[in-house]
DNA sequence: ATTATCTATAGATCTATAGATAATGC
DNA sequence: ATTATCTATAGATCTATAGATAATGC
């Protein structure tokens, strides 16, 4: 008790990183402070010396889960921007992704969530998926054209919703066969690559 | 106090019809049984000879929720399977359907709330899928085929994925350019009438 | 007599705060 | 001296239940 800046720093970090993994899994309202904090391995007590409220911490933890991919691919030395859109669709609708809500996509989880949230969250999540469609647009053929953002949005649509639906369906065949159908028709999207 | 066994079943069905609406709008879990139960006219205190647990309810209105647009045609005398799927497109990816969550699609609004949800809830939710799926092919051109499934598969998808989005985008720009894309590609799409 | 709804409340849970404790850092 | 975290708790809210009240229906 009492610890050096730095180490504060660390551990407001570890709250977010935690955060943003345990509101995509249980939703925005899915778990509570107290609990969040013991996950920590911490106490109710100090979060309000990190967090002016809980809502504050759900806002930095949506732009951390939001950026989480393109962290991810940072941190293995990798370039998001030269990530084939083939491989990244390949992932996204994969059955490894749709049984990890916690380290996936944060639109698939709580896309919901974010609409009803403050307005904080929404202007962090509208922010995310302006890059995100730009960032996919820009991955394809003729990136420059209004053609590639409207197949970046028809993209972005069909993925987050067929791993929603497929996280609805409570019967495995039924939820790979939409995974399944979807990824085999973006894939043959003209254009899309 | 004291009603006859008619009453008693109008108002289970005012309450399920009420919860259809305000959990669709609220999330699953985003109001409680005291509310719903004023909202409705009554009090907590009888909720439980309605029902053995909040979780019921919300099976229960769930199941409305999911046939709702089908009974709304029904009540002004419309066949559902006779509406065109330009139509319900249309009406689907409208900023009034989009604005107005309560009445609107289940799996829009609430995907992520009940891919979470109870195993009874899923059931519903499940169940109400494949009905879907199967009505949206069998709207289409040919539609016994295996083409015409997987259309409707995409199109659920993209319409659900893309009224989601178009409910997160804080700006109005954005979401009325997400509704408008996917408007067209759907109706652009071959075999999808 | 039965029962649909009401009032009242127990018990759990959740956000936020107050005050204590033990390190940091001037 | 300052502050990061801890223990403890106030106050709000939420599900579920107990017991009272006033109609229904045999």
């Amino acid at each position: 008790m009492g610890r050096s800046q730095i180490e504060k720093q660390k551990t407001h970090e570890r709250i977010v990183t935690l955060a943003a993994k345990r509101l995509r899994e249980e939703g925005l309202e899915g778990i509570g402070v107290a609990d969040l904090m013991k996950e920590a391995g911490l106490t109710v007590g100090g979060f309000y010396k990190h967090f002016a409220s809980r809502d504050e911490l759900v806002a930095e933890a949506m732009e951390t889960a939001i950026g989480s991919w393109r962290q991810q691919q940072e941190d293995r030395g990798i370039d998001p921007e030269s990530v084939p859109l083939n491989d990244y669709i390949d992932n996204y609708l994969s059955e490894r992704h749709r049984d990890h809500c916690g380290e996936g996509c944060a639109y698939a989880a709580l896309t919901a969530d974010m609409a009803r949230s403050s307005d904080a969250v929404r202007a962090v999540a509208t922010e995310g998926l302006r890059r995100n469609f730009a960032s996919m647009a820009a991955r394809m053929p003729q990136p420059e054209t209004e053609e590639a953002r409207r197949k970046a949005i028809i993209a972005s649509c069909l993925m987050t919703g067929a791993l929603g639906l497929a996280r609805v369906a409570n019967d495995e065949a039924l939820s790979d066969e939409i995974l399944e159908t979807v990824k085999l028709f973006i894939k043959e999207m003209p254009q899309a690559k």
